[in-house]
DNA sequence: CGCCAATATATAACACTGTTATAATCCTGC
DNA sequence: GCAGGATTATAACAGTGTTATATATTGGCG
């Protein structure tokens, strides 16, 4: 029975009852969130949404602060899961253009989801405020397997010899990370109005900093093949 | 007379004194933003700050949104100027690398300004949310000074044949500027720990982007001075 | 100068928001 | 079965942006 099958995992049967609107909740959020944007996506809503109380919100995330956490983590997994789907092509320079473009293909996707990352990632705290340095915000997104598969493939770029050897995993990760954040953010943003121009200037652009990143050694191994 | 010279001007009375008003709550709110955050700007206390009741925030703005709106042009224009202060040096490339550097130090020092920058420029409106390509914002700042600073240090650097022919200075400029944006936005967010490291992984990206658009020719004269 | 229409203001009300206090309900463990 | 603790529902609180209304204030014209 499912409720002995509750006892046998150690978890009560309000354990569950609770992890189940926990994600009744999540996902009524989550669909708020992609529909509606994040400025729509209030408590009351969302309980009645999710049929709870607005106190549940409360006892399953602590508050609204939780609650967007929570989906700042659904957006990262989602992200790590479209990089996961990538086709992992022997050719460590092709892995890694394929997730440039799993990386666009979720933003284009989720744009709800995008914005919220920025704007969690950067929520202009007090300390970035006042220019302090110290007390550096806990958030770090460099365990999450969105950015391993970003450095893996970084890595065998670097094993297999095409970067520069002045640079290492982490400072082209960043790098990388960084260039490919700033052309999404830039055509969600309508910068461009073209949709094709901007896929062809996404390919463009990453193109471009691959040629910044290789080395001399790996140009000609390139021109080689 | 001041008055005299007001009318002469063809301004009234009423309109020195709506626009000193409107350049007092202006200035109160970039206050605000700069030392509280963009979260922290409620038209109460703006109002109250400002000396003004809070219907003046609707005579001089129509509302919080046109509020934001005159700060988010307030802040392209301290990233203009900070532009137009950064050495204009004979090589175009040099002026390049200084043009990003007062983009980075734009962002450093105003991160309240960037932050609505940023949110204003990605404002998840509906037709994005729906992934509907026509209707595409106005907001534009192809014609902006502070595009044109780069856009014009670009044309130097390609007149002077350092870049890959394909690329054109539109292309470059706009790869050049979602580049920058993205290591400052990561910056901000507290991505990097040490801000020593941020300012020569900040280089180092700036770099490696280089390298990438120049071409073979541009490659040998540069190794040739 | 004095009046009038138009505009800006001040005050308060409205519909929201997140959060918190209070009371009733439910569930668990003995 | 029952006491005790957690969870809920309801309502209240302190805010928010916006809007309605009534009071000043202003500028143009006779």
């Amino acid at each position: 029975m499912a409720i002995d099958d509750d006892r046998a995992d150690n978890r009560s049967r309000m354990e569950v009852k609770k992890d189940a609107q926990r994600q009744a909740l999540l996902d009524a959020a989550s669909e708020m969130l992609a529909h509606e944007g994040p400025g729509a996506l209030s408590l009351r809503k969302l309980a009645k949404k999710a049929g709870a109380s607005t106190m549940a919100v409360y006892t399953a995330f602590g508050g609204k602060d939780g609650l967007i956490e929570a989906l700042f983590e659904e957006a990262f997994d989602r992200l790590s899961d479209m990089q996961a789907a990538a086709p992992r092509d022997p050719d460590p320079l092709i892995w890694l253009a394929s997730l440039g473009a799993a990386y666009r293909a979720f933003a284009l996707a989720n744009p709800a989801y995008y914005a919220l990352m920025i704007s969690v990632t950067m929520p202009l705290t007090d300390h970035v405020l006042e220019g302090q340095q110290d007390d550096p915000p806990a958030r770090s997104i460099s365990h999450h397997p969105a950015y391993s598969h970003l450095r893996q493939a970084v890595e065998a770029c670097i094993e297999a010899g095409f970067f520069r050897e002045e640079l290492d995993a982490g400072d082209v990760a960043d790098m990388l990370w960084a260039h490919v954040h700033g052309l999404c953010s830039m055509e969600l943003a309508g910068y461009y109005t073209n949709e094709k121009a901007a896929q062809e200037r996404f390919d463009l652009s990453a193109e471009t900093i691959m040629r910044g990143l290789v080395s001399e050694k790996g140009r000609k191994r390139l021109q080689a093949r």
